[in-house]
DNA sequence: CCTTCGTAGATCCTATAGGATCTTTCCTGT
DNA sequence: ACAGGAAAGATCCTATAGGATCTACGAAGG
């Protein structure tokens, strides 16, 4: 029998969970300088759970530390950065698409035709878009989860947080042909097409990128 | 005119450091368990700094934690974790290999074809194999600094940690082979040669692959 | 002999305080 | 008016202390 593991945890653990939250939904805006005591009286507690929630993120790259000055929110990709972020998703997760049809349980490939196949429902504009973006986020990570391969899905998760940072200039329109390209990389993956659900997931990326490229235009 | 980057460091940066070292040169063998005041005490700083530096740690796979219940030493992997291992640096140091060959600058391929070509001189065993072990780090960092891709290059890093914690085990007899495969990788690179250097980097890796894993075998 | 329980000790986690450093503002002098 | 500098304030970093939790050891019971 499994029982769910009971979950004792930290201070440092909560206030990291909140912080990485805050980071991503830009409550904490990327530039954005990080005091720390004024967020420890806003959560309530001392500065010592929050420095060391600092020091994860800061390994994360979510932050960045500037010894005795303090933390600042990690600024916004440049193009070029933006670009190496895609080059390294490209190579990551089209492993990751190739493995997870080569081994990915019945289960998984279940549960991914379904997720892909979800639509994100009415409701206002921000919370659709937030729901969107999670939705998007997920199916991702199934994929990586199926790969079978632990490293693999932990490098793709560090790289989507720091897509998430952009994720808010994301245009609207174009979620649609998202969510058909979504389908025919689970279908792929269902079908154990290896050489498939590759190129699936390519062109789904370089069309991420190009739908993603427009924000840089100013 | 450039002047060399003043480091005021903070006494947890330089805690971070000596416990990375620690950990890497097995002073803090896999499996041990942490204690915060012994080792405050050993580096004569109080628990907060060392606090600080284990978070970090933890967030790169060095060490793990279980809440309320302190920190410990990573284990080894084990064969399957290990393997997995060697099918990430397959997916990323090849593709390093390959835009390194396309995008280094003349001085990096310069570098690099010297210091593949260099040896360990004697000394007793054990720093002979810690010069060598160095030495192999080096190389395929330049190799992932030569990409040209930050991401990249974070990546091979942060796996590399993890299979420096293993290089105690690696046999002396076949340094030799090394080396030449070390050489033949440079030599595509500096000839611009992406597909030589990109198999010259698979043959290396499936060879040290095959070189690890009779350390499995008990 | 093995298991269960309870207590003592060790260890962890958080809060607080004070010294050290940075940042901002204001003032002086040119 | 502007540059340079000093002082006040804010912020960071480290040490210490105490409450909370875990671990280990030994005793009691089956």
């Amino acid at each position: 029998m499994t029982l769910p593991r009971l979950k004792r945890s930290t201070l440092g653990d909560d206030v990291y969970d909140s912080l990485r939250a805050a980071v991503l939904e830009h409550t904490l805006a990327p530039g954005d300088r990080v005091n720390i005591d004024a967020l420890a009286r806003d959560l309530e507690v001392s500065p010592t759970p929050v420095r060391e929630a600092l020091a994860r993120l800061e390994s994360e790259g979510l932050v960045r530390k500037r010894p005795l000055a303090g933390y600042t929110v990690s600024p916004l990709l440049t193009r070029t950065e933006f670009n190496d972020m895609f080059d390294m998703r490209l190579l990551l997760e089209c492993a990751a698409a190739r493995w997870a049809a080569e081994r990915a349980t019945p289960e998984q490939r279940g549960t991914l035709v379904t997720e892909a196949a979800r639509t994100v429902e009415g409701g206002d504009e921000h919370a659709w878009h937030a729901a969107f973006t999670a939705l998007d986020a997920h199916v991702h990570d199934l994929v990586a989860q199926a790969s079978a391969s632990p490293l693999l899905r932990e490098s793709i998760t560090r790289l989507h947080a720091h897509l998430h940072l952009h994720r808010r200039y994301f245009p609207y329109a174009q979620t649609a042909v998202t969510n058909d390209e979504h389908q025919l990389l689970a279908a792929a993956i269902n079908d154990h097409d290896p050489d498939r659900a590759e190129a699936a997931m390519r062109e789904h990326l370089i069309h991420a990128r190009a739908r993603h490229l427009v924000a840089f235009d100013e």
